[in-house]
RNA sequence: GGAGAGGUGCCGGAGCGGUUGAACGGGGCGGUCUCGAAAACCGUUGUUUCCUUUAGGAAACCCAGGGUUCGAAUCCCUGCCUCUCCGCCA
């Protein structure tokens, strides 16, 4: 969400990035509407000032035992025009409220304009690997190592669901965990487990609701949402807080289970681990001071990319253009890992600057010294990473043509030391 | 699920419907004292919005949202949350 100052006083500014992004909305009534709020406000400040001081005249008068009928019935009608402005205040707050929540972030100027053929390719990891045999797919091996069993999950679920089993099911753990100690001892994030259900609110405050409730999880009885990303719980935990300033940076890391209806997406990119229900992810998240939100982005993007170095998955980094980029974000660059079978590149982590964009969407702020003014912080975050899809790249990359798998090295200490899957 | 208690400022904790943005205590900040520190004493201590803008003035906010009233932290309703006890379950 944007300042209400910032749409007033840049305008065009705005409008630009709302065409940049790829976005129809229509916000030429904005500075009308923000006009004659203001312009209401006043007036309704006037008369509460009014009719405080008359009401402690009231008073008085009352202790004194004195007659004050005369001016009960006359704050009575200034009681009355108070009610019906301050009615009028809360309808035009909640047109301005329902334009600004639907305008987008603006991107930063090292962001390409452009739909997503204007995605900047950064830099390319690792060398491709080379077969000299046929490479079966990830759910051939997955089904011949008998480690991965899509059909027992379809039967206990329905399709979009896997099952992990045996070797496959600890392949998943060991991953999850080397990536939370890796980013827990060497890149200095605090971990988390929160709640993998969260209220409206929270799914609201980082943006999932209202435009993606048909992608959610609802348990309706109670009115909450399977989260579809641990970035929910993470970002949440200091929603509506003043922070001490010199705390910052907050870094946080959880593994979460991630549930997503994936609704009207059919037919594309569906097979296997492509597209799933539930997916384990370890995601991180960053709250910072303004002016360092820059260079955290870039060391979000390096602890992302070390987890695809130590497993040694090429992977490219693209710079995503701005009508590709999410609605609240300002930068972003998507980590996309090669897929053997499919020769093609996955996406796999996000990496996010959202500037103050959510933060003062959910009231996110800090002061620097104990007696300056509050200022918003910066948000970030970045998948580091996504378990699903790195199954199918380790399992298509790291095969051999004896039908096996290679188990990355800094896997096998959290698998009693297998290094082979057969 | 049943019964009860409660949600007040950075924290603890008061608050007959009428100078209560909020007593009191603690903490923080500034100052006096001191070679320095502690103690003591004095002062100060929120956010948001609007108007005018050296400097100010005004409004709103005591979990959230409604209501009663000339006037509400204080009364009424709804929701959310926390705590205690019982039951049930892991």
């Amino acid at each position: 969400m944007l300042d209400v100052r910032f749409i007033r006083e840049n305008f065009e500014l705005v409008k630009e990035a709302i065409k940049n992004k790829g976005e129809k909305l229509s916000i030429d009534n904005f500075l009308e509407l923000d006009t004659k709020r203001r312009k209401i406000i006043s007036e309704v400040d006037q008369l509460k000032h009014k009719r405080n001081q008359v009401s402690e005249k009231i008073g008085r008068l009352k202790k004194e035992n004195k007659n004050a009928q005369d001016l009960i019935n006359e704050m009575k009608k200034v009681s009355d025009r108070i009610k019906i402005l301050d009615s009028d205040i809360q309808n035009i707050e909640k047109e301005i409220y329902d334009i600004i929540i639907k305008i987008p972030n603006i991107p930063h100027p090292s962001v390409p304009v452009g739909d997503e053929s204007h995605n900047k390719l950064i830099k390319n990891w690792g060398e491709l690997p080379e077969f000299d045999f046929t490479p079966k797919d990830h759910l051939e091996l997955g089904k011949e190592l008998d480690i991965i069993d899509f059909s027992s999950a379809s039967k206990i679920a329905g399709g979009g669901f896997a099952l992990y089993k045996g070797l496959g099911a600890q392949l998943e753990r060991a991953l999850i965990n080397f990536m939370l100690d890796l980013h827990i001892n060497k890149h200095g994030y605090t971990e988390i487990f929160p709640p993998f259900l969260a209220n409206r609110e929270s799914m609201f405050g980082t943006g999932q609701l209202p435009k993606l409730e048909e992608d959610m999880y609802l348990c309706k009885e109670d009115d909450l949402f399977l989260i579809p990303t641990a970035e929910v719980p993470l970002t949440n935990i200091h929603r509506n807080e003043i922070l001490d300033g010199a705390k910052l940076p907050i870094y946080y890391t959880a593994y979460s289970a991630c549930f997503r209806r994936e609704a009207g997406s059919y037919g594309k990119d569906t097979r296997g681990f492509m597209r799933v229900h539930q997916f384990n992810k370890v995601e991180m998240v960053k709250i910072v001071l303004p002016e360092t939100s820059y260079d955290e982005l870039e060391k979000l993007l390096a602890d992302a990319e070390e987890v695809l170095q130590l497993l040694k998955i090429p992977y490219r980094v693209v710079n995503l253009a701005s009508g590709d980029l999410s609605f609240a974000g300002a930068k972003c660059y998507d980590i996309e890992i090669w897929a053997s079978v499919e020769k093609k590149f996955l996406e796999i982590s996000s990496c996010s600057n959202f500037e103050d964009f959510q933060a003062r969407r959910i009231e996110i702020k800090f002061r620097r010294t104990k007696n300056s003014k509050v200022e918003f912080v910066h948000t970030l975050n970045g998948s580091g990473v996504a378990t699903a899809r790195l199954m199918i790249s380790i399992l298509e990359n790291h095969q051999t043509d004896e039908g096996t798998v290679i188990v990355p090295e800094v896997l096998r200490k959290y698998m009693g030391e297998i290094n082979i899957i057969k």
